[in-house]
DNA sequence: TTAGGCTTTG
């Protein structure tokens, strides 16, 4: 069959009938690299999913291996052609039929719509294009894969990880097992192996190895991973699928020391067991290249080679000061949503357009503001004003401007009032309402009280004793909110309302509220008109790796972030010590920003701005302190 | 024909 006018059509995964011979599209979610089936041909089993969130588990051969598809990644697209259905095991199972033919596509947004295909020629078109695209853009939000691509500081002991690397060394160690000697740019976090092999019998670049030797590690890779093991060029980008970090020896915490861990590849194919080398051309192996031309060795060097030379020395250093190094390779961050996101490095982001996710690994160089009270910002996300928190000395002066006599006071059926005179000469009064609730008084701390006249060290000391306050000024025989100041109280939390935003009704609507439960601060805004201004932190992070540096703002997503609440900083001192202690560990300014902590982050890029004055900016999302990880640190 | 993911471990 030739000729332009072939049309495909394509079934979606959730409409697939035995007995049919299907064309489909699909995001990769499990594959094997090719292997040697027990028969003539090369085999290769994939899993796939598309828009229908059903899955598909196909299993293709081929007489050459360059007749399955080339996929290197989890996430990859692909387009297969004439691919026959069947049910097994009482699922369906996609099988290469004759004239099979496959197409691969990165899966990462904005990659190159470059196929792979062994296909001389082949029909791609713009409807193709946007298929791709579609399935690119949603892949996150499909069910049932995560790729458990790490980079080496991010793997923990007794983990399964595939990895993408550079080969540096390999050697023959006997008929079934092969070492590799490989490293990704970044440290692994505990003690790795050294596999001891005779001088000669290690094929290496020596420079690179005597350079990189803190960074490298050694891979033991067994059976039939063996015989491609050996066909790799050294200085190759290699993707080892399925590595075990195997811990060798006790965790037991006394004895740090006397544990390592182990990297083998085991023999099989199961878990997608392989070796691949990708195109020079693919995505990830480029931003490898970029990253590891960037590292600084030196700066990165965790001990001094002149010191430490061997294995030897290294399983005889001091605990402590093991413990220490380890530590800094550990992040105090964690992202609890996006764990399986790459690291994407600094100096990469800002050439991106936005808007775009990332993950980054980076230490915090500087913050702005220096200091807590400028951070702590009041937000309207109806109009989205930004505003400063009133500090302590602005609160005085507000209810300072709304001192009273007490005169004018009026009187109300669901209220009862008290009128306390402070004893100052200022003849000052302060005025309490108690609001019932189904015409009962409640004991203070089920309280909501009206006040007015109040200072800020009187409601204070208030919003000790009672539930609710709402300060209010008496204005023509009614009580009135006021937004020049807090419009509620409720223990360290000082409420704020938009004056733009909020369409002020009388306190009289308090009692419409409803009675069941208790007083909730959103409820009382509702029925009060007011548009609730939420508290935030809102700093400006500089980042720095290997790469560059990068600004991003934290404000958000600050609360998650530090799980402090903005919204009672002001008023607490403990947590203003805690925010001021995770500070000095984040960006203790009396070290090397070497000796910072790294952070890993998720980074969003947005447009900012109109016109010619548009920017990129960057938000921390996502992210939150490790208590216990910070705590190695302070 | 072959393999049919998968609860792995030198």
């Amino acid at each position: 069959m030739s000729g332009p006018a072939q049309r495909y059509v394509y079934t979606a995964l959730d409409q697939l009938k035995a007995g049919t011979v299907a064309n489909v599209f699909g995001v990769v979610s499990f594959f094997k690299l090719p292997y040697r089936s027990k028969g003539t041909d090369f085999c290769s089993v994939i899993t796939i999913v598309d828009q229908s969130n059903v899955k598909l588990k196909c299993t293709f051969f081929s007489g050459n291996q360059d007749g399955l598809p080339s996929i290197y990644k989890i996430g990859d697209i692909v387009r297969f052609h004439r691919i026959k259905i069947q049910k097994f095991n009482n699922e369906f199972q996609g099988i290469s039929s004759s004239g099979f033919s496959a197409l691969v596509f990165e899966g990462t947004v904005g990659a190159p719509l470059i196929p792979r295909t062994s296909s001389k020629s082949y029909s791609f078109t713009a409807e193709d294009q946007k298929t791709v695209e579609t399935l690119r853009n949603c892949q996150l939000g499909l069910q049932g894969f995560s790729s458990s691509r790490r980079n080496l500081s991010d793997v923990q002991p007794g983990q399964y990880f595939d990895l993408l690397c550079q080969l540096i060394g390999k050697a023959e160690i006997d008929k079934s097992s092969y070492l590799l000697k490989v490293w990704d740019g970044t440290k692994f976090g505990s003690l790795p192996w050294k596999v001891y092999v005779e001088d000669e019998a290690l094929e290496v670049d020596r420079d690179s190895i005597s350079r990189l030797q803190n960074f490298t590690i050694d891979v033991l890779v067994y059976d039939n991973h063996v015989e491609l093991a050996k066909s790799i060029k050294i200085g190759s980008y290699i993707v080892i699928q399925n590595i075990h970090a195997k811990l060798h020896g006790t965790a037991n915490e006394n004895q740090e020391h006397d544990t390592y861990v182990e990297f083998h590849l085991h023999g099989g194919t199961g878990f997608g067991r392989g070796i691949s080398v990708p195109p020079e051309d693919d995505s990830d192996v480029k931003e490898l290249q970029k990253i590891l031309d960037a590292v600084d060795i030196k700066q990165n060097q965790p001990l001094d080679p002149d010191v430490i030379t061997s294995d030897i020395q290294l399983s005889q250093m001091s605990p402590p000061f093991d413990a220490l190094e380890r530590c800094q390779q550990l992040s105090v961050t964690v992202l609890p949503a996006h764990q399986q996101w790459q690291v994407t490095p600094l100096a990469c982001i800002t050439k991106n357009k936005a808007p775009q996710k990332f993950r980054v690994r980076a230490r915090l160089k500087h913050v702005q503001p220096h200091h807590l009270y400028q951070s702590v910002k009041l937000h309207c996300s109806k109009c989205n004003s930004l505003l400063d928190a009133p500090d302590e000395e602005s609160l005085n002066k507000m209810f300072e401007d709304r001192f009273t006599d007490g005169s004018n006071t009026p009187n109300a059926f669901w209220y009862q009032s008290a009128v306390w005179n402070t004893g100052n000469l200022d003849n000052r009064t302060v005025v309490i309402h108690f609001v019932k609730k189904y015409d009962i008084l409640q004991s203070p701390e089920d309280s909501l009280i009206m006040v007015e006249g109040g200072s800020f060290k009187e409601l204070s000391k208030l919003s000790i004793h009672f539930n609710t306050i709402i300060p209010v000024k008496s204005k023509e025989q009614r009580l009135e909110i006021d937004l020049s100041a807090p419009f509620l109280i409720q223990g360290n939390k000082w409420l704020y309302g938009c004056i733009k935003c909020s369409n002020i009704k009388s306190s009289e609507e308090l009692q419409s509220l409803s009675l069941e439960v208790g007083w909730d601060a959103v409820e009382i805004a509702k029925v009060l008109g007011v548009e609730l201004l939420t508290h935030l932190f809102v700093m400006n992070f500089t980042l720095e790796d290997e790469t560059g540096s990068l600004n991003a703002y934290l404000w958000r997503h600050s609360e998650q972030f530090f799980q402090i609440p903005p919204s009672e900083i002001l008023m607490n001192s403990d947590l203003q010590e805690r925010l001021h202690m995770i500070m000095s560990a984040l960006c203790p300014s009396t070290k090397q920003i070497s000796e910072y902590p790294w952070m890993d982050c998720c980074i969003r890029s947005y447009n900012s701005g109109h016109g010619s004055k548009e920017q990129i900016c960057y938000e921390i999302f996502d992210t939150l302190l490790s208590e216990r990880d910070l705590n190695r640190f302070s």
